[in-house]
RNA sequence: GCCGCGAUAGCUCAGUGGUAGAGCGCAUCCUUGGUAAGGCUGAGGUCCAGGGUUCGAAUCCCUGUCGUGGCACCA
């Protein structure tokens, strides 16, 4: 009997479906549509285990529900500037270009090795000018619609990738790719207005019940809707030059005005500075604050500090009352006003402050059970719920009538009104350098910011640019940035900043549709295939890109680009593949293949396969470079094949959840897949006299026709709700089914039987191990491709048995067993139960109090 | 600090009110012309802890412990 041999038959089988152009994406009306799609990979130039996963993920949903009759869309491309390819150029000498496009076709052949039922017709990358030229067009759109516009604003200098990031981009004061500090540098930049939208993208997320919550969560969180009041404070008695109209402060707790203590400025607010110019002692402050470090754990640690300006403002519902007015280091000049009023009693920040500079603390909310006589706060404040007091008109209101009431006579008073505040910024989105779209429009001595008309589109990258040392090798080109003004002709220059790569995937989806179209997004595609059905991709993605998407998306269905508001009507974030690490004695990271594990019983050790050394086992840890704890898909395809990779990827946990790689784990799938061959192998070749047969009677046969339906059941439940290692689990259990009711010897009801099963065990098994499936199909005599093949049903009727077996308990405890026809009545079965000798034993000087039958799950007598 | 998630066999995980399961690993035995293999059989579990609801709890509720993810001086 031949061995399994995936090395001849998966290349075989993956020509097969090309030469079929089997994963054709067509609009078919009157077919329901299905949009699969995997976040599209970064060039980088080689497959790791991560992508093996996410694109086998969304291969079993691909390919399940082309079975299931849709129409499949499910396309890839590769998400191709950004800043590795102009490192490569600097550190090697590359040309970016070359180096992503070589990279590309390395990627493109490893991704095809795995076998995707991708419509690879529609392949593209970013940085082809073919899809960059339109984002440029899509860029004059969103322009002309105000939603992209030119401010001097601080930004986030990255000083190592010398470019400026997005707020989504720093994470811990730290850019999120070079890890440097974060500088603050004031610069001429180019924002899309995502704050127009953050109220949609807010209440949207409630429509998105396909997401995870926690990623709905994370957004919500990111943007940062409070609603609260924005008013202003007079002082007393002048006001300082320029602030003659108050001091602006923003608060979600005007229920707590009476507790008022102090007003509160950011070190950098304009007052302080203000104040600073007349004082030195205040300019010392200020600077001592920006001290400070950037990282979290610096802020958590650092403790409030505050400088008494001198100046004072009146309590906006008592001008006799004078409130100081602070500058202190733990008001931040982005969030709200940049100025607050302090309630040391219901906010810990402020009681931080005022315990510290000795300011007072009253209390306004009176928690429940709590006497108005007695109550204080100690060194934590009360932010519960209660009852207002100390507080005149508020006082016996609950909080949020008394943020109403404090918010109807401020706004009666003229001195504010209720305010919605985002902690969202707008979309910083010009990055400076070469590797990136450019943005369309010159700069004109004459007419200042000039878009580009869209007939002078595309604004090609030039493709000899020198990256030799650090910078904008785009705006150092010595020709390509010097062109004429569209408006009055003269000479202008190119804007020499690209896109945020974030642009790039922005709607790479919605080109998906067509990737041929003259215009960016044709809309009769688009509004056959979008939203996306399943998006697939890592959780890192929650809050930049997968916001960006949906700002983006939202912006051009208000464009009339599109129809849909929201891009992906389920989202999927799948875990990450990890690995055990491995060490020297010396401490040194040793890969996988360096390393021999034995195993001695329960215990596990390692050592050195070269020289027999001791090997320290470390932590499972995400795959990466820097632990050397990675396994390159190659080297697992050359020896496993690439379904037994497929499958241990998808068996091992569920797809949310880590998978933790390990060879012995592989090599189970490879073994699964060699005994589901076996099996296959061993069931004569199909005949007509045979499939005549199907059916039958004889217990065996029976048992096996009801399995394969409960299984058809179970693994498409399973693949419906994302647990396809659970759905695997039965496959595996199967297999063990038929193994034991060999074709050896079988009866002509049994083959039939075994016929059935394996017809619908190689439809079954096709979503994840797509090549041996075809195999299998071929040999149970099935018609055409499995891949073109319909998903199998199953009769309700044969998933239950007929007759069940009750456990039945006594006062909860396991005393025994009884048959009973499937669906007998609960009276029915109390007779049998009762007039069992074995049940009666144990009844035996008890009175039975109660007789509880759940039909066909158990029996359970209460008796004392 | 706030919001999640998890804890079930040695490992990775199913099981969401009704007899505690799978794969891998481990052990015994068989096969030695599927052989960097295959097969039979088996051992192994206070379902994290405590309390509650129930005839009955791994499952529902409460409290706690440990692990883990995200957010965070956001007024």
């Amino acid at each position: 009997m031949a061995r399994y041999n995936p090395k001849e038959t998966e290349p075989k089988w993956r020509k097969a479906w090309a030469d079929a152009d089997a994963f054709r994406a067509v609009m078919e009306p009157g077919k329901p549509k299905y949009y699969v799609l995997e976040m599209f990979p970064y060039p980088s130039g080689r497959l790791h285990m991560g992508h093996v996963r996410n694109y086998a993920l969304g291969d079993v949903i691909a390919r399940f529900k082309r079975a299931r009759g849709f129409s499949v869309l499910h396309p890839m491309g590769w998400d191709a500037f950004g800043l590795p390819a102009e490192n490569a150029a600097m550190e090697r000498g590359v040309d970016p270009k070359a180096w992503t496009y070589e990279n590309i076709a390395r990627m493109r052949a490893e991704l095809k090795e795995l076998g995707l039922s991708i419509d690879w017709s529609r392949e593209f990358a970013t940085c082809d000018l073919s899809y960059y030229s339109k984002q440029q067009a899509l860029f004059l759109d969103l322009y002309e619609r105000g939603l992209v516009y030119r401010k001097e604003g601080i930004v986030n200098w990255d000083p190592v990738d010398q470019t400026v990031l997005a707020n989504e981009q720093v994470e811990d004061g730290r850019g999120w790719r070079s890890g440097a500090i974060v500088e603050k540098r004031k610069l001429n930049q180019w924002f899309m207005r995502i704050t127009d939208y953050a109220d949609q993208l807010t209440d949207d997320l409630a429509s998105l019940d396909r997401w995870p919550e926690k990623v709905r969560v994370m957004q919500e969180n990111w943007i940062g809707r409070s609603r609260g009041l924005k008013f202003s404070f007079d002082f007393a008695p002048a006001a300082p030059k320029g602030f003659e109209a108050g001091l602006e402060v923003y608060t979600t707790r005007p229920d707590t005005l009476y507790g008022a203590s102090f007003v509160g400025i950011a070190a950098d607010h304009p007052l302080a500075e203000q104040v600073a110019l007349k004082d030195p002692r205040a300019a010392a402050f200020i600077a001592e604050c920006k001290t400070g470090g950037a990282s979290q754990a610096e802020i958590d640690t650092a403790e409030k500090i505050g400088f008494d300006t001198g100046l004072k403002v009146t309590h906006p519902f008592d001008p006799s009352w004078e409130l100081p007015v602070w500058i202190a280091n733990f008001i931040l000049m982005d969030y709200g006003t940049g100025a607050i009023f302090a309630c040391p009693a219901h906010d810990q920040r402020d009681l931080d402050f005022s315990r510290k500079y000795k300011l007072p603390v009253k209390p306004v909310v009176l928690p429940p059970g709590e006497d108005a006589a007695t109550f204080d706060v100690g060194d934590e404040a009360y932010v519960g719920p209660g009852v207002i007091y100390n507080s005149d008109f508020l006082d016996g209101l609950d909080i949020e009538a008394a943020k109403a009431a404090a918010i109807g006579r401020i706004e009666a008073q003229n001195q504010g009104e209720g305010a919605t505040v985002y902690r969202l910024r707008d979309w910083g989105v010009a990055r400076q350098r070469a590797w990136g779209c450019p943005i369309p429009v010159v700069h004109c001595e004459t007419d200042g910011v000039v878009p580009l008309p869209k007939s002078a589109l595309p604004v090609a990258l030039p493709d000899d640019l020198e990256f030799g040392k650090p910078g904008n090798a785009l705006a150092r080109h010595p020709s390509w940035k010097h062109t004429t003004c569209p408006q009055c002709g003269g000479a202008a220059t190119r804007e020499v900043d690209t896109l945020d790569t974030f642009v790039d995937s922005s709607w790479y989806f919605a080109r998906f549709t067509d990737t041929e179209a003259a215009q960016p997004i044709d809309k009769t595609a688009a509004d056959y295939w979008l939203p996306v059905d399943q998006y697939i991709g890592g959780v890192e993605h929650a809050v930049l890109h997968l916001l960006y998407a949906r700002f983006v998306t939202k912006a051009l269905a208000d464009d009339g680009q599109l129809r849909v508001r929201e891009p992906f009507a389920g989202l999927f974030t799948q875990g990450m593949v990890t690995h055990e690490t491995y060490r020297r004695q010396s401490g040194e990271w040793l890969e996988p293949h360096e390393v021999e594990v034995i195993v001695e019983g329960a215990a596990r050790r390692a050592r050195l396969l070269d020289n027999g050394a001791d090997v320290v086992i470390g932590d499972v840890e995400k795959m990466s470079k820097s632990k050397k704890n990675t396994v390159a898909p190659e080297e697992i395809f050359d020896v496993y094949g690439v379904d037994a990779a497929r499958l241990f990827v998808l068996s091992d946990s569920p797809p949310e959840r880590d998978a933790m790689w390990s060879n012995a784990g592989v090599q189970g799938a490879w073994r699964f897949v060699n005994r589901v061959w076996e099996e296959f192998e061993s069931q004569p070749a199909p005949n007509t006299e045979e499939a005549a047969s199907r059916g039958g009677d004889g217990e065996a046969a029976t048992a096996v026709r009801r399995a394969t339906h409960k299984l058809v059941k179970q693994v498409t439940e399973a693949i419906d709700s994302f647990r396809f290692n659970s759905g695997i689990a039965r496959l595996y259990e199967f297999l063990n089914l038929l193994k034991a009711n060999p074709a050896k010897g079988a009866s002509p009801a049994l083959l039939g039987a075994r016929t059935e099963a394996l017809s619908a065990f190689s439809r079954l098994i096709a979503p994840f191990t797509p090549h041996l499936a075809e195999e299998c199909w071929v040999r149970v005599g099935g018609e055409g491709l499995v891949a073109n093949a319909p998903w199998p049903g199953f009769d309700p009727a044969l998933t239950e048995d007929a007759v069940r077996v009750l456990p039945v308990q006594v006062n909860g405890k396991r005393r025994g067993e009884i048959s009973a026809p499937a669906g007998a009545s609960p009276a029915d079965v109390e007779k049998i139960v009762l007039d069992d000798p074995e049940i009666a034993r144990r009844l035996e000087g008890l009175t039975i109090r109660k007789v509880i039958v759940v039909q066909d799950r158990i029996v359970n007598i209460v008796a004392a």
